[in-house]
Formats: structure tokens, C-alpha cells, sequence
DNA sequence: TCTGGGGTCCTAGGACCC
DNA sequence: TCTGGGGTCCTAGGACCC
């Protein structure tokens, strides 16, 4: 039997979920990221009306304060958009016992067999167009093919409020035809890769070797082309992916000079992590750091120890070693973040360490009820003073 | 123009062990 | 005294995506 993936990606998200919340935003250029005069801002989604004046996500805001100086510039509200995007991916249940969310506003929708129940799939995809257009007043584009990969490159296309579909039989022809622009994986590092080799559609790739991709662009980028251009499905987007991580980091407006401000930054940091940490079901032995300075200059470290990380102070201590170890003194400091690698799921914590009654069990027993104020008031959040420590 | 925040995956090299 | 080959674990950095 012949397998149907349905891609669906809400069109401009936030921009078209504030336009729909506030009508006089509509027909309006909408930017969402930040306010004009924040500093080292960057677009995070563009209304099609804010496009046309050239602005895009991720481009810094003050080039698009500049572009657009009329346009409408919005802070957002990620409370308001994880809501509407449960709405979303509760309908597209309705469709498919089969919904894989990539983010918060995109889902494969595997509707293999669902033609007796629900039609064939093109009328499959016009249902959920329609219903999404009526129960939340968005737009959705979709990419309708045999299998993931090839759906999630049609959708984009379709954009905004499309449907392309890809028949079965013709998965090759139309990544042949594609411009390597538009193939998924292929960022800007390897579109210059692309240029310099004179490669332009996927069937200049396709008459290159295995061997000859390989050599070029790397043994599983190589081959990754080699298949996506034959129009075969990528691993990418199987479900069942290894490792998982947490992490926070903060950009400053100005870079931090100041041994105490950055330590309190970090101290910010390390809390964010870990409330998310308590909040979840997952264990961490391995902390990593990022840095990075005034002049853009990115460093990392991680650091593996033999038990999981336990409290916050735990946390913090374990960050501020590494941070100390790490940081040139002097150089001004642009962004600082935190991490939790190669998450496990979190089994009893035992050791003398924390026995009820212990410092460290106290620590964390304190630590909890506050998140658990947190999650009852998340609009009052409550952090512990840094004097505590 | 001057570059967010939260993730995943890949590569290469070093340490260590057999 | 010099040195193979393979496996595993860990780390740093980079590319990419939304």
C-alpha cells in the first residue's frame, strides 16, 4: 500500500496569530521579535505584508525597523501561541491517530489508509484547511506526498494557504527539478558549497556519484543527497531520536564586563534550567557552558561527573567552575548560557547524599515547593536572592 | 544589517583499554 | 624501546532547523 504524508505548517504563526487577535493589525505589517529599540533583537516571524518590505526571520530588528519603520512591532506572547497551537494540533488528531509535531506550529500527519474513512487524501488535506481556517482563523499550507521529506519540501512551496501535492510515481522527477535552494538540510554554508561546484538543481546533484557527493560534502551529508535527490525519504524526521538536552542562555543588550553581573547572570540561568529540570522527568550527570564574547566569538565546555546534578546550588557550583576555567578575564561577554546533556530518565537519587534530613535533600526539598508556587501562580514568579546561596 | 533562543546531528581528535 | 588495530567514551566546534 502506498504510504500519504500530510505536512502541515501554519502560515507567518505569531504575525497571523496577533492578526487575528487584534484586527487592527490586519492587512498591516506585523513583526514579531522585539520592540524598535531593542537591541540585538532578531525577526522571529514576518506578517506576508511586513515581506513585502524585505524583512524575514532571523534578520536583526533594527534592519527591520529600518526597512519598515511603520510597521508593527511586537514583543509576542509564546502563552497565547502554545494555546492556539494546541488547538491546531488537537484538530489535526482528529485526522490521523498518526500526528508527528516538529514544533509548535507544524505536524506530519500520516494518513496511510485513511481513504475509506475520511476520503482520498486530497480531500483529506482540503478538510483540514477548512476546519483550521474555521475553528482558529488561520491559514495552513500543506505538502501532501508519499512520504515525509518530499511533503515538508511541498509545503513550503504551497506557502501561504497552499496545497501541493506530489503524486506517487513522482517523488524523483520533482526533486530533479527542484532549485538546491529549496532542499531541506542545505543551509547557507552548504548553498555556498553548491555555487562553488556549479550545482543548481537537484538533478545536477542526482548525476553526481555516491563517491564523488561523499567526498565533497562529507560521508552522511553525501549521502543524505545522494537519496534525497533519487526522492527517497530522510532519516531526519523518523521519530525515534537518541539523545536529548535542555538549555537557557541569555544575550545581553551590553556586553558584561562586570565579574558579579555575570555571575548573577549565570545564576539566572542556572534557576530557568533548573525549574525545567524539576519539571520534567528527566536526570542529568553532564552540564555544558556557552559563552560568548563581544566580538562574537563562541566557546563551549561540558563537563560529565559521577553523579547527576541534584539542586540548584549543585547546578550553580558545578557551571561557575567550569565558567572560571573557561572565561578569558577582561573580554567583554555577549551572551551566556547553560545546559543539560544526554538526559536520562530520572531513577530514585540515592547515596548518603540525600538522606532525608541531609542539607542537600533540604535543598531540594525547598526547591520544589517553590516551583510548585511557580506552576500555581506563573504569573507571580518567584525566584530565590542570590544571598541565599 | 550585525547577528535570539532552544534544540538535533555530525565530525574529529584525545584518552584509555584490550 | 617502539608500536598495530579496534572499540568506547568524552569533548569542542560547527551546521542546520524552527
Amino acid at each position: 500500500m502506498c504510504s500519504f504524508f500530510i505536512h502541515a505548517d501554519l502560515d507567518a504563526f505569531y504575525a497571523s496569530v496577533e492578526q487575528l487577535d487584534h484586527p487592527e493589525y490586519r492587512g498591516k505589517p506585523v513583526i514579531v521579535g522585539g520592540l524598535p529599540g531593542d537591541r540585538r533583537s532578531v525577526v522571529s516571524t514576518a506578517s506576508y505584508e511586513a515581506r513585502k518590505f524585505g524583512i524575514h526571520s532571523a534578520m536583526p530588528l533594527v534592519r527591520a525597523v529600518k526597512l519598515c519603520p511603520q510597521g508593527i512591532f511586537l514583543r509576542g506572547n509564546m502563552k497565547r501561541y502554545r494555546e492556539k497551537s494546541e488547538l491546531i494540533m488537537s484538530i489535526f488528531d482528529e485526522f490521523s491517530p498518526d500526528v508527528q509535531q516538529l514544533s509548535i506550529d507544524e505536524a506530519f500527519i500520516d494518513i496511510t489508509g485513511m481513504k475509506s474513512l475520511l476520503g482520498p487524501p486530497e480531500t483529506i488535506a482540503r478538510k483540514i484547511k477548512e476546519r483550521i481556517r474555521t475553528e482558529t482563523g488561520l491559514t495552513v499550507s500543506i505538502g501532501l506526498a508519499s512520504n515525509k521529506y518530499i511533503a515538508k519540501i511541498a509545503s513550503g512551496m504551497s506557502k501561504p494557504d497552499g496545497l501541493y501535492i506530489i503524486p506517487a510515481g513522482g517523488e524523483e522527477s520533482f526533486m530533479r527539478s527542484l532549485p538546491v535552494g529549496k532542499i531541506w538540510g542545505a543551509g547557507s554554508k552548504t548553498q555556498e558549497l553548491f555555487q562553488k561546484h556549479g550545482l543548481k538543481t537537484g538533478d545536477d546533484i542526482h548525476r553526481l556519484s555516491l563517491e564523488i557527493l561523499t567526498s565533497i560534502f562529507g560521508k552522511s551529508f553525501g549521502l543524505f543527497l545522494y537519496r534525497a535527490v533519487r526522492g527517497e525519504g530522510a532519516a531526519a524526521f523518523d521519530e525515534e531520536r537518541g539523545t536529548h538536552s535542555m538549555s537557557a542562555e541569555r544575550t545581553f543588550p551590553y556586553d558584561l564586563f562586570d565579574n558579579f553581573a555575570i555571575e548573577t547572570a549565570l545564576f539566572d540561568i542556572c534557576q530557568t534550567l533548573m525549574w525545567r529540570l524539576l519539571n520534567s522527568s528527566w536526570q542529568s550527570s553532564t552540564i555544558s557552558l556557552k559563552i560568548r564574547y563581544g566580538d562574537f566569538t563562541t566557546e563551549g565546555a561540558r563537563e560529565t561527573s559521577a553523579t547527576p546534578v541534584s539542586t540548584l546550588n549543585d547546578l550553580y557550583d558545578r557551571l561557575l567552575n567550569l565558567f572560571h576555567k573557561k572565561y578569558q578575564p577582561g573580554r567583554g561577554l555577549r551572551l551566556i548560557g547553560a545546559g543539560l546533556m544526554n538526559l536520562e530518565a530520572a531513577g530514585a537519587l540515592q547515596g548518603d547524599l540525600f538522606d532525608s534530613g541531609s542539607t542537600a535533600e533540604k535543598e531540594r526539598r525547598l526547591e520544589q515547593a517553590i516551583l510548585e508556587i511557580n506552576k500555581k501562580f506563573p504569573d507571580a514568579v518567584l525566584r530565590r536572592g542570590r544571598s541565599w546561596i
